[in-house]
DNA sequence: AGGGATTGACGAACAGTGTTCGTGAACGGA
DNA sequence: TCCGTTCACGAACACTGTTCGTCAATCCCT
């Protein structure tokens, strides 16, 4: 499945980096060939490289995409890699983009468009979850490639059917997915330290560490530290799934509270 | 000023990596060599290697502090930064940590408590702003090191004085911090793209790449994307700023109607 | 005061990284 | 059939964080 359709191009194929901030869209597919049969190997792709780098972040963490390991996994040398991607900030992005393609976008209900926006933000952290630390590479993003725009789009949609204002639904389209960027890059952080001490041996058990956290927050000397030592609990009771919810009701409530304010 | 202090030692100090996850501690300062007149060059230590961390950050950016620039700076090798420092990630840790005991924690007024929080993050962002890509590593810290702490006793406090929940106080000042801290990292990637635009050559000019994206949105196909072809404007309405206190509305207004509703 | 042990400093090296250059071969169009 | 474009790729460059082994300076103890 072709990313590239002309519509999409801003800059022309011949330097990937028009714009000063190089702001980049994806580069039509290279047009010849398109017939006949492959040669001995077949033709390396920007699809065919995005996968790879999909496959290895899956398996083996984001600090395992390399541009020398997808190279290997494709049975090349990296150098080859830059016919087809200026450069890995660009793959990450192409990548993100690709994940991004994942998540459902539901029809519009005026009754639940609150819930539906919920569900998608959960969608799309399950989607980043799936590729651990990609998402290191949303949160500078200007949605202007396939994937993130049809997001946008979604949002939008659901944003206008709970009667938010124009300017309340685009800035808080931006506030939500700054958001659910924030904790997929934030968990990720925390899965690789996992996977790096799973590596140097001893197991992680999850609730340990909070346990220690919440004991070393009680043990802080009540006269500097009152709040934090006296609620210790509350400061390490929920998992990601319940701080999760709560960001969502809190962005939610103020969303509409906001709008309706003016 | 040392940071160190006994109450703040989880781990003694011949191993700065105790715990399965790393969970850092700053380590007491050196006891020996208390008094007495220096060798010809002043000694290493945690104080300085952060200030010269601190100082690169500032002036060069985060993507130039090096382990070999810090040491270059400081007239040494590499190597002798780790013996007071455990790795990389470690002196972010403290860097940040250094940023955070900038802010200033206001005396909770009951009255203007969510004015008091507004600042204490509008504070915050431009406490890193200064110093461009140290809140990359904010994102996976769990406050225990000085700075965190304090900060987390200011925000809890604020939040105790508006009357929320101890629940609601603890996720929000999690919310809170993790949403500026996302601000600044996405600030910071931008500002290194400017950064390595001008290097480049070419001067970037702001507001030309917003009327490039607004017209790129515009261009967009409605029979695919209705709602960002036609809200170009809005999406693209509104600076940093802006969009920085639009977020603080939309947070606090949350946070109230979360507390109120259990 | 002298000797031994501790400990910070540091040169060199290792295993990586992203990226560029120049060469070589395969292919489409004329 | 030949030309010129286009992709593939080996080698190298300039970096990165980190570790090892050594050296000299310092403190403590006798």
């Amino acid at each position: 499945m072709f990313v590239s359709s002309t519509v999409f191009v801003m800059e022309q194929s011949k330097s990937f980096r028009a714009g000063p901030l190089n702001i980049r869209v994806t580069l039509p597919a290279p047009g010849w060939r398109t017939g006949a049969a492959g040669p001995q190997r077949e033709r390396l792709s920007v699809e065919r490289i995005v996968d790879t780098a999909l496959d290895l972040m899956r398996s083996k963490g984001y600090d395992a995409v390399s541009m020398r390991a997808i190279a290997k996994a494709l049975e090349t040398g990296p150098a080859s890699l830059y016919a087809h991607v200026a450069n890995k900030e660009h793959l990450d992005q192409l990548v993100v983009d690709r994940i991004a393609q994942q998540v459902p976008i539901p029809e519009p209900d005026p009754d639940r468009w609150d819930e539906q926006i919920k569900q998608m933000m959960r969608d799309t952290l399950a989607a980043y979850r799936q590729y651990p630390g990609a998402a290191r590479a949303t949160m500078a993003i200007i949605p202007t490639e396939l994937g993130a725009l049809r997001s946008a789009e979604g949002m939008l949609a659901l944003c206008k059917a709970g009667g938010l204002t124009d300017q309340v639904a685009a800035w808080a389209c931006d506030l939500l997915s700054l958001y659910v960027g924030a904790v997929a890059v934030e968990e990720s952080i925390w899965a690789e330290r996992t996977r790096a001490a799973g590596r140097a041996g001893a197991e992680v058990d999850e609730q340990l560490v909070v346990d220690q956290v919440r004991a070393y927050f009680e043990s802080l000397p009540a006269d500097r530290f009152p709040l934090v030592s006296a609620m210790a609990v509350a400061m390490t009771t929920g998992d990601g799934e319940d701080r999760f919810e709560f960001a969502l009701s809190v962005l939610l409530s103020g969303m509409r509270a906001v709008s309706e304010q003016g």
